[in-house]
DNA sequence: CGGCTAATGCAACAGTGTAGCGTTTGTCTG
DNA sequence: CAGACAAACGCTACACTGTTGCATTAGCCG
C-alpha cells in the first residue's frame, strides 16, 4: 500500500513496471506540473532536477506511463504530444490551447453538453473537443464574457 | 467573372495572386478530392495529372491558398494538416478522423450544439469539434448506432 | 516586348517521433 | 547476498513534417 497516494514508485510498481530513476522522475514532474506538458518541457524538468534524460528513453518512458494509465497524451497545438498524470479519474474533458504560450490545460471542472449525429456509416470511438484562445496568464485583445454566461459554440 | 463557379484561375486571380501551374492544378486537385487532403496526397495527386512539384512550393501553394480563404486546413490525427478547398461558406463544423485510415471528414451537415462554460481567464477564440472511430469505408468491429439517434457524447 | 516582382526550385536545416541493438540494471530466486 | 534473466536504458541512425534563405524563373502590366 502506497504511503501517498501519488507515490510515483508505488504506482509505477502497482503496474507491474520496474521502478527506475527515469520512470519515478518523470512521473512526479507530471503530477507537479499539473497541466499536461510537452515531452520537451519534461525534458527540461528533468535537468532542474539533475536526472538524466535520453530522447528516446524519454518517449517511452512517457508512452509507458500512458499506457499503464498513468498519463494521458493530449494533440498539442504545435503537433507535438502534451502529457499529463492522471489520477483514476476518467479523461472524459475538453481542453484549451492557448494560442499564445502554446500552453494545453485539462478542463476538468467543464462538463460540455454535445448532441450531434454522425452521418450514416461512420462508427464513433471518441469525440474530442478543444477550445483555442488565450489563456488567463496571456496578455491579448479578446473580450473575456467566459466564466459569467453559458455560450452555444459553433466549432 | 468567371465561366464556372468553381474555376481554379479565376478564383486565384479573383484574390490577386498570380495563376500558376501549381497553384491552378492544387486548387484543383483540391476541389476533386472532396475532403481534406494532406500534403502527400496532393503531391501524389499532382504526379498523377504529370505537374510537377518542389515539396516547399507545395508547402506554399497551400498555405497561401489558405490565407486567402480558398482553402482551409485541419490538423490530422498523424500531425499533418489536412486541406481542402471552400468555396465561400464559413468554415464552422466538426470533423471526423479515421483510426485505421486516417482519412479525414469534414461534417459539414452536421450541426453539433455545445452548451459550455469556460472557466474565468479563458478568453474563447474558436472551438473544435472532432469525432474519431471508423469511417464508411474501413471495417472494424465498432457497432454503429450514429445516424440513427441523437446522442449526447462526452468528450 | 521589357521590366518588375511574385513565385518557384533547390539546399540546408529544425523539430518530433521511431527502429535496431548492444549494454546496464531491477527484480526475483536460491 | 550472489547470480541470472529480462526489462529498461542509451546510443545511432532514420523517417516524416514543415521552415528558411537565396538565386532563378516566369506572370503580369504597361
Ligand atoms: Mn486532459
Ligand atoms: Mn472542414
Ligand atoms: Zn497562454
Ligand atoms: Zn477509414
Amino acid at each position: 500500500m502506497p504511503e501517498r497516494p501519488q507515490d510515483p514508485a508505488a504506482l509505477i510498481a502497482a503496474r507491474g513496471g520496474r521502478v527506475t530513476r527515469t520512470r519515478t522522475a518523470v512521473l512526479s514532474v507530471l503530477f507537479d506540473a499539473g497541466r499536461p506538458i510537452s515531452h520537451d518541457e519534461v525534458g527540461a524538468a528533468l535537468d532542474a532536477r539533475g536526472v538524466s534524460h535520453d530522447r528516446v528513453t524519454l518517449y517511452r518512458t512517457l508512452d509507458w506511463l500512458v499506457s499503464h494509465d498513468l498519463a494521458h497524451k493530449v494533440a498539442g497545438p504545435d503537433r507535438a504530444w502534451r502529457f499529463n498524470a492522471v489520477g483514476d479519474e476518467e479523461h472524459r474533458h475538453a481542453h484549451f490551447h492557448c494560442d499564445l504560450c502554446g500552453r494545453v490545460f485539462c478542463l476538468e471542472s467543464l462538463q460540455p453538453a454535445i448532441a450531434a449525429t454522425l452521418p450514416s456509416g461512420f462508427r464513433l470511438g471518441r469525440a474530442e473537443l478543444s477550445f483555442h484562445g488565450l489563456c488567463p496568464s496571456c496578455p491579448g485583445p479578446l473580450r473575456s464574457d467566459a466564466g459569467h454566461n453559458r455560450n452555444k459554440i459553433a466549432p
